[in-house]
DNA sequence: AGCACA
């Protein structure tokens, strides 16, 4: 095996130049972002998780986890040394699929302002913080399990750990006014009021302002469990928008959560949110 | 009250 190393005529002609220059958009101005919000994360996702999915990317400095203490919503915050290597990180990781199983897609955005937790000597790379009331049972603390990562992290988008699917609660649906269409041959006309759909993966969302965009509702709504892609018709008139989720507990908490939802744009009021009359089709 | 895309 002969390496033939190529003469670089730019080696010899640019001797000066600094060994590993960066790029302008490495160098951070005062202020700049260097923290990652991400969302989209199942609510049993592990710090661990997020720290396996960040630890290789370049200029990673700590993460932590939260819990929001809205629902089972847990958001992450991922710190860099600069602005430049946290876009760098967001757009690859920025619509990965996080679960296959539940298929929910990370949504990873600059953080509003910069995470304060450093990495300290001592705090460990990442941090957990809950701001949950109530404890389900077993009181497991995250941080405990620091180290106990024996897999490589893995690139977005391959496969993942095969984990058993518990789905406990996919039999708890106590919806009072959707029965189950069970064949008593009657047609259920139970639609009184506002919500007359049965449930649906897909939802509605009118009342909306006719300045309202598609950006800004995908921002609020991207972060959700579950969520797969946003549209907006304007056909006309007031524009409405479907939102579509992996499952329909999803699209019914993002519901239960986003009902009358004030957005910065409207001129009339909270947000309507309805189950779509069908499922928006796959594309 | 306003429900598209095929």
């Amino acid at each position: 095996m002969a390496y033939h190393q190529p003469y670089d005529p730019y080696q010899v002609y640019l001797p000066h130049s600094h060994p590993h220059p960066l790029p302008p958009q490495f160098i951070d101005e005062p202020g700049a972002i260097n923290t990652l919000f991400v969302s989209g994360l199942p609510n049993d996702v592990k710090a661990r998780e997020i720290h396996n999915l960040f630890r290789r990317r370049h200029g990673f400095e700590s993460c932590q986890l939260k819990y929001t203490g809205r629902g089972d919503q847990v958001v992450a915050f991922a710190t860099f040394t600069s602005h430049g290597f946290a876009m760098a990180a967001l757009s690859e990781l920025n619509g990965v699929k996080f679960d296959p199983q539940t298929g929910s897609t990370l949504h990873i955005e600059l953080a509003r302002s910069n995470s304060r937790r450093k990495e300290r000597p001592g705090s460990g790379p990442y941090v957990v913080i809950d701001n949950r009331n109530k404890k389900p049972s077993k009181s497991q603390d995250d941080q405990s399990d620091e180290d106990s990562d024996p897999y490589e992290a893995q690139e977005p988008g391959s496969s993942d750990s095969p984990k058993e699917n518990d789905n406990s609660k996919s039999e708890a649906d106590s919806d009072q006014d959707s029965k189950a269409p069970s064949a008593n041959g009657h047609l259920e006309k139970a639609c009184e009021g506002s919500s007359c759909a049965r449930p649906c993966s897909t939802l509605f969302i009118a009342n909306l302002g006719p300045n309202c965009t598609e950006e800004e509702l995908k921002q609020l709504i991207s972060r959700y469990p579950g969520f797969n892609i946003l549209k907006i018709r304007a056909r006309g008139g007031m524009p409405v928008a479907f939102a579509d989720f992996e499952e329909i507990e999803q699209a019914t908490d993002v519901m239960n959560e986003l009902q009358g939802y004030l957005l910065s744009s409207s001129d009339r009021g909270g947000m309507h949110i309805e189950y779509a009359r069908s499922k928006m089709r796959k594309q």
